[in-house]
Parts: C-alpha cells; structure tokens; sequence
RNA sequence: GCCCCCGUAGCUCAACGGACAGAGCAGCAGCCUUCUAAGCUGUUGGUUGUGGGUUCGAAUCCCGCCGGGGGCGCCA
C-alpha cells in the first residue's frame, strides 16, 4: 500500500546492516499478527543464521542475536514517515503504522480507484486459458461446472492483475462418445427430440447411456446378441469412418446434433455470466493434427506400426533416454488413421501460439488427464516447439458424488441445470421466510444471484488439487463460509448508503478520532487486497481471493454489529465511517467478481 | 510394477519456511424498540497419518513407510 514509505525504510534497515557488517539476505515484511493496530513487521532471524555462518558472535543463540538486530534497528528508525511507534519483539521488528492518516489513505485510494482498486499494472504478456471442455452431445454436469468456475475465475483474476488475458474453450465435439450418439440417434430416435434447449441437451445423454449399453458385451449374452452387437459395433466404426471421409450426410447430422449441445452450453455459460473469447473445436484440429502425425513420422520421433496393423506412436521416455518409465507411449493416431484426443492437442497448441499469439497457455483440466498433458508437452518438446514450455496444466481434483464417481453411463450424474433450479427455488424460499417485504419483481434476479454466489464460492473456497464430493445441501448452504454470507455484506454495506442520503466525495474523511479495533480490522483487510490478487494470479488459485473475501466480509460484519454508522456520535465520524463502508463495499464488490459471483443491492 | 494427487479439530476445509496451526458446520451459552439476525459475541474441540533428515525455525522443503483416490498403447 505505501510502497513509497516502506521502500525507504527498507533501505535504512540495508543501510544500519551494511555499517555494522550484518549480512541481511533479504527484507520480506509481513503483517503484524494479533492485531488491533496494524502495520507491518519483518524479522532478523534471517540475517542472525547468516551472520552466524560468518563465524561472528559465536555462542549467541539465532533467535537473541535476531532480537539485538531488531532492538538496533528500532532505534535507527525511530521518526520514520508514517510510522507511530516500532516495536522489538522476538527477534521480530514491528513498524505501527499512524491511524489517522493510513486509514484516510487506505479509504481514498480505494475510493479514487473505485473498480480498478486492486488492479495490477499492465504486463506486457499475453495469456490463454482453456477451460469449459464438456463433450458435445453430453450434458453439463457439476464437474463441468467446477472446470468452468474455476477457468473463469482464474481469467478475471489474471486479467485484473494486469495480463492481457483470453478465454477459450474446447468443446469435444468429435470422438467415439460423440459418434455413439449420432449413431443411436440416427438409427433409433431421428426427429423425436423434445423443443426446450435443456431437456434436448439431457435427452442426447439419455441415448448415449443407451447406446453404450446396446454396445458393451455383456457377460451371460447369447450367440444371437453378441452378433447383434457386434453389428451395431460394426455400424459405429463405420459412421466414424464416413464422418472421417467427409461423408455429407453424416457431417450434417453431426453440425445439426452439436448445435443443440452448444445452444445449451452457451445457455448454461451466460447463466455462470462467462463470456468465451474464443471457441476451438476438437474437430477443427483434427485435419492439422494429421501433418503433425506426418512430420513426427518422418523425422523418426514417431513409429508407424499401421502396415502391421498397429497404430501410430511416440516412444516418449525411449527418445528422452529415460530408464524408468515416467512419459510411456504414446498412441497419436489410431491403426485406422483417425486421430486421439492427444493428437488434437498437438494441433491446438500449435494454434494458440502461432494464430493467437499468446505467450503463456493455461489448460485448466481434471488431474486424471496429468500424464496426457505431460505427454502432449513432452511431444512437442521432441517435435521442436519451443514453446511448449510455456504451456501449463492447471489440474484440479474431480467431482465426484456421495455414492462414488459420477458415471453417464450408470446415469449416475447430477446436472448442473438442475443444482441451478434448486438453488434458485431455495433462495426464494429464503427470501419469503427472511425478507418478505422484497418486491416480487426483484425476486427471481435476487435468487439467481445468490444461488449461484452459493455454488460458485462451495466450489472456488476448496483448493483445485483436492477432490471434492458434490453434496447439494452444502453446496446450497447460505450459512456461514458461503457465498450469500459475503454477498450479504455487501448488501448491508448498501444498505446503509442508502440511507445515508449524502454524496460522498464532497470532502476527504478524516478519522482524526479514537478509531474502534473493528475499523482498524476493516481498514487492514481492506489494504490487503492487492497484494491478495497478486498472490493469486502468481499461483492459479482463485481460492487466495475467495478465502480473502471471507475474512473481508467478516471484518465487515463485526464492524457493522457493533460499530454505528449513521447514528454516529459525531458529524466527522458519521463522514469518515460512511466513506469507510463505501471503501468495503468497493472492495466487497470487487473481490466478489474476480469469483464470478454478482453482488445484489438487496437480499 | 511405475507415475501423479491427497492425509490438519467429530465433519468440510484454511494457513508467502516464521510469533499462540485458524475458519465454517455440528454441539453448548447469549444478542433483534438501533444502519437487513443469510448476522454478531462467547465457548467446547489438535502430539498437523508415521519415522527420519535439512534449518536458528517445518503442517509447509527432502527421503522412507502407512492409509485413501487417480492414471499407465489405439476413451476423452
């Protein structure tokens, strides 16, 4: 926040080591724990260990050394710009900011900045981040949605800390699954599809479950059925082999069949309020993908066991001269030519960094596919893309549900549109038992909001790389560590502005008054946020803004429960606490849309 | 067999290598003539799976083991 200061006093800590011969690898400052004033502390232990390698002061313990440096350096600072009082503690050097004077600053700025508060510079690189991948001729399920949140949130939490940031997705709109639907529905279910945009989606699901059943042996079959279903096997091979070839009929049933999915998918995707810059499709990558196959081929990185009847594959740890199996082989193209997920992702990068342009590729998929992306980069490595260091997998946990892994197949999956129903019908039902004075026009928007708040922070407060099981009930939950409890600070926050009836930015507050722990709370969690976004974007986790925008909230409610706003006692502190409320709110609201969650006036 | 992820309070999860490991839920006790009680306050609950190592300092980094999940030649 005060950069400025805190760089200058900074160099005078450099500066006391450098004359009295102690070596300071480095000044990393922290917040001052078990707060109640705040300001920031770094610590000596440090410099104590490697002054101690030096051989200097032998016999003195780390932690008493770290504590003379810091007492020595209290004393130099001591008048320093913006700094109250400092304090020695434990090998530990506390610098308490002035109240006063922070609080009117940290409430400015943030008022100054409005949406932009917290933003970072801009940088000079350009990012892409794939997410939003379901199969086409599929339903949207929960374990989409978790991809999706996540993707999403991770792009507005790049594109604010300053990248130029582009969002992608990749639907598989081609493969065996996507060819088992237009088969079965072709043969057994052509123009009975139901007219609403879900219900069409779902049904598609409905007949891929059925056909995988007509097409997986079964263990007591018969002659008569195995003979069936290898005849259906026989026409599924062939549908893919026509649509391979171009064949015109089966290209039109498959567009007209994938519209239906992608009509859904852009439903469901406005519903989360995420906008896709740019739409791959895996069949779009399937013809390129090809000549890379070609190339890899000839410059003998791939081996060609078609002739034999085998497929296409890259020896991948045999060409790293790897002794233990880590990269394995990978299959590139089937022994009947047509190409794998793999071999389109070989394409599709290909793309994003030559068409688009981009400098750094985030993949944000399921952590099953680790060794298909470790694999794809490795190829591309050995194939001479240089880039392909700059391509990086964003796994997460899957999703899975209380009684096992969610299966299509055993119609075992919960789907998103119908979480999305619940929650919106459990939302009503709150806001008639808690606030049924709200217009019945604002109802339904209110309920959206929330409801999704509630979904989307269940999903985006648990870190990627852990499993998680779908359970509705603690998903929809509004109590507590939930989406609703933050949204809900926001609203009371709006509350009170609107009440207060006055322009704000008439005068700079001063809170030149005996500040409450619950301002001093409010304010520290306040100044956080930028560094909080920058932590966030550094590592890929949304999970560093949402956890923070919890603490931001409860700061907010505890000041809110016990500190009076309007009612305050005295005109400048009405003033000061208003422009206060109207910083969190800022900051509430901001933090909330790096979530992907919308923040309701009222609820 | 090899590779990846996870193991923290009864449950679900947090914790830039730093000060007393924190929240929510569940439990218990309080708070609505005052800005929205979807809230606030207090309280119960821990040898961070385990054994070593590195470090002034380890839930965090390294190695081994145990337990759970996932992946491993023509699914995506």
């Amino acid at each position: 926040m005060f950069e400025r200061e805190q760089q200058a006093i900074e160099a005078q800590i450099r500066a006391y080591c450098a004359e009295n011969d102690i070596p300071l690898p480095e000044v990393k400052w922290l917040p001052i724990p078990f707060s109640g004033e705040w300001g920031i502390s770094t610590s000596f232990f440090a410099a104590a260990a490697a002054e101690a390698r030096t051989g200097k002061n032998k016999g003195v313990p780390v932690p008493v050394r770290a504590q003379e440096i810091a007492e020595a350096v209290k004393t130099v600072l001591s008048g320093a710009p913006g700094i109250a009082r400092a304090e020695a503690v434990k090998g530990y050097l506390n610098l308490y900011f002035s109240t006063a004077e922070t609080a009117r600053r940290v409430v400015e700025t943030v008022l100054t900045q409005g949406t932009r508060f917290g933003a970072g510079a801009p940088k000079s690189e350009r990012v892409m981040v794939e997410y939003a991948q379901p199969n086409t001729h599929h339903s949207f399920h929960i374990g989409h949605y978790r991809n999706t949140i996540l993707g999403e949130s991770l792009a507005r939490i790049l594109e604010f800390a300053g990248f130029e940031t582009i969002r992608a997705s990749y639907p598989g709109d081609i493969g065996l699954g996507v060819i088992t639907v237009l088969w079965a529905y072709d043969k057994f279910y052509k123009g009975q599809e139901p007219s609403d945009v879900h219900e069409r989606g779902q049904w598609l699901l409905k007949i891929y479950v059925e056909a995988t059943n007509l097409l997986t042996p079964k263990d007591d079959e018969t002659p008569e059925e195995k003979a069936q279903r290898e005849q259906y096997e026989a026409e599924r091979r062939e549908m893919y082999r026509k649509w391979d070839a171009g064949d015109p009929y089966v290209r039109q049933l498959w567009l007209e069949t994938r519209e239906w999915s992608l009509i859904e998918l852009r439903d469901i995707l406005e519903m989360m309020d995420v906008a896709i810059d740019v739409w791959f499709f895996e069949s779009e990558v399937d013809e390129p993908s090809k000549k890379i196959v070609e190339e890899l081929i000839a410059r003998g990185i791939a081996e060609d066991e078609r002739s034999t009847g085998g497929p296409v594959i890259v020896k991948i740890d045999e060409k790293l001269g790897l002794t233990k199996e880590k990269y394995r082989v990978a299959v590139i193209l089937r022994s009947d030519s047509t190409t794998l997920y793999l071999t389109k992702d070989l394409a599709l990068a290909q793309v994003k960094f030559e068409q688009y342009g981009v400098d750094r590729s985030i993949y944000v998929v399921d952590n099953r596919q680790s060794l298909h992306f470790q694999q794809a980069f490795k190829i591309l490595e050995l194939w001479g893309f240089k880039q392909a260091e700059k391509c990086f997998h964003l796994g997460y946990g899957f999703v899975s549900l209380p009684e096992g892994a969610m299966s299509a197949r055993r119609g075992r999956v919960v789907l998103f549109k119908d979480v999305y129903d619940e929650a919106i019908q459990r939302v009503l039902a709150t806001i008639a038992e808690k606030n049924p004075t709200m217009p019945e026009s604002e109802r339904l928007g209110v309920a959206k909001m929330v409801g999704m708040g509630a979904l989307a922070y269940s999903m985006l407060s648990v870190d990627n790389n852990k499993d998680m099981v779908f359970v509705m009930d603690e998903a929809l939950s509004f109590d507590g560590r939930t989406g609703p409890y933050i949204q809900n600070a926001y609203v009371r926050a709006n509350s009170i502005l609107r009440k207060a009836n006055t322009t704000l930015q008439a005068a700079s507050p001063s809170f030149e008054y005996p500040l409450t722990t619950h301002e001093i709370e409010l304010i520290e969690q306040i100044s956080r946020f930028p560094n909080v976004v920058q932590q966030a974007a550094d590592e890929y986790r949304p999970l560093v803004v949402a956890a923070y925008a919890y603490d931001l909230a409860t700061a907010f409610h505890s000041f809110y429960h016990a500190v009076p706003v309007l009612q305050a006692e005295s005109e400048t502190m009405r003033m000061a606490r208003l422009a206060l409320v109207a910083a969190a709110r800022q900051v509430l609201s901001n933090s909330l849309r790096l979530l992907a969650i919308r923040a309701p006036e009222i609820m």
